[in-house]
DNA sequence: TTTTATATTGAACATCGATTAATTCTGCGA
DNA sequence: TCGCAGAATTAATCGATGTTCAATATAAAA
């Protein structure tokens, strides 16, 4: 077979992702390039595309890569707890956003087409940050109403990267809003605390 | 003055934008192109940019425009509300975002250089949508803890923000949550619950 | 060695944002 | 009425994008 290095296709495949994923990180969703991150694995354009399919796969492939990177670093953050586990979290969340702006931001730039769904593989990866929060939700709410936990973690997940949206963008900044991860916690500790007293008041 | 129609600098602005938007509203952020927005008015895309100046000046009056819609919609919503003025304002945001999915995305999907500022004017504009959450939180507080009611009522803008984002961008539907409107009006309720018991257990 | 299969290339294409020289038009003063 | 300064507009140009695909190069099989 006409290989010139000695790269398998999963391999090839790994390094434009992770390389895709440094470039992503370095210039942003809009200064994106495809030919600029095959140049930077030393193969050319047409390689790339044999390989990833089309730039939208290619998008695709590096946003997982993302929340992989992201459910790592908040299983760390976890890790080193104290008691405080919801804090770790959201302080997790925003950690990760703000140290991997462009990469972070990526995620919500690509929007692909109505009609074309994520393949399954990525949404299995995407979804364990979902399932660690729910968790820890359910760690912290009553024995009886723990079936709330999902629906509940996803909306607080929801309200956190709201506050975490408006912090990275800016919004929060021009506003005057200087601490917006206490504000999301807040908001967090209001809800959780909602979802004791309610299941308590129903026994 | 060699005009070949007869449209004022300001006029044409304005044409410019109003087409800009509708472009945006039918192809989206990521399809928009600023030399069919000259074609859509019968112009060049020469004077599209003398009288825009740049690309990102356009999106950027698009957006605002987006924004002036957006708060009309809510202050219908409002005007046409009965007692309950804040699920109004919660149905208001996803309403009018689910109405205008392209152009409403536009307004997060644009990312100006980090060393440039929107124009105060735009700022201001863009702002009213805030104020008028503002208001009618101050108005659900009891009085001595109005002044609270900015950096709270900024909160939950952001906490709507992100659930109407999860619905707009298929996240809550992949997770199966069919309500998001209702997940969000009740975590609003529960930190304005919680803002009036503190407030009252404060006197 | 020859054949075959496949990995890889990069020029070609249409389109984009941005710039600018050249052209066209118009209102005003002479 | 005429001429012209200057504003308005255009068309051409540039570098870059995603995408395609015939041509090429290479390693394994025959």
């Amino acid at each position: 077979m006409g290989r010139r290095s000695d790269h398998s296709r999963k391999e090839l495949e790994q390094m434009l992702i992770v390389e895709g994923h440094k470039h992503m990180a370095d210039v942003g969703f809009s200064r994106f390039s495809a030919r600029e991150v095959a140049k930077r694995i030393g193969y050319s354009i047409g390689t790339l595309y044999n390989v990833m399919g089309n730039y939208d796969q290619l998008i695709i492939a590096i946003n997982t890569r993302t929340f992989v990177l992201w459910t790592d670093y908040m299983r760390q953050a976890l890790g080193s707890a104290g008691d405080d586990r919801i804090r770790s979290l959201v302080e997790g969340y925003f950690g990760f956003a703000r140290a991997n702006r462009n990469a972070w931001m990526a995620i919500y730039d690509h929007h692909l087409p109505p009609d074309i769904r994520l393949p399954e593989e990525h949404d299995a990866l995407r979804g364990q940050l979902t399932e660690l929060v729910v968790e820890e939700v359910a760690k912290v709410l009553p024995a009886d109403s723990r079936a709330q936990a999902p629906r509940l973690a996803r909306s607080l997940v929801a309200t956190v990267h709201g506050h975490c949206m408006f912090d990275i963008n800016g919004s929060f900044a021009l506003m005057g809003e200087r601490e917006p991860v206490e504000l999301a916690l807040a908001r967090v500790r209001e809800s959780l605390a909602a979802a004791q007293v309610g299941a308590q008041a129903a026994t």
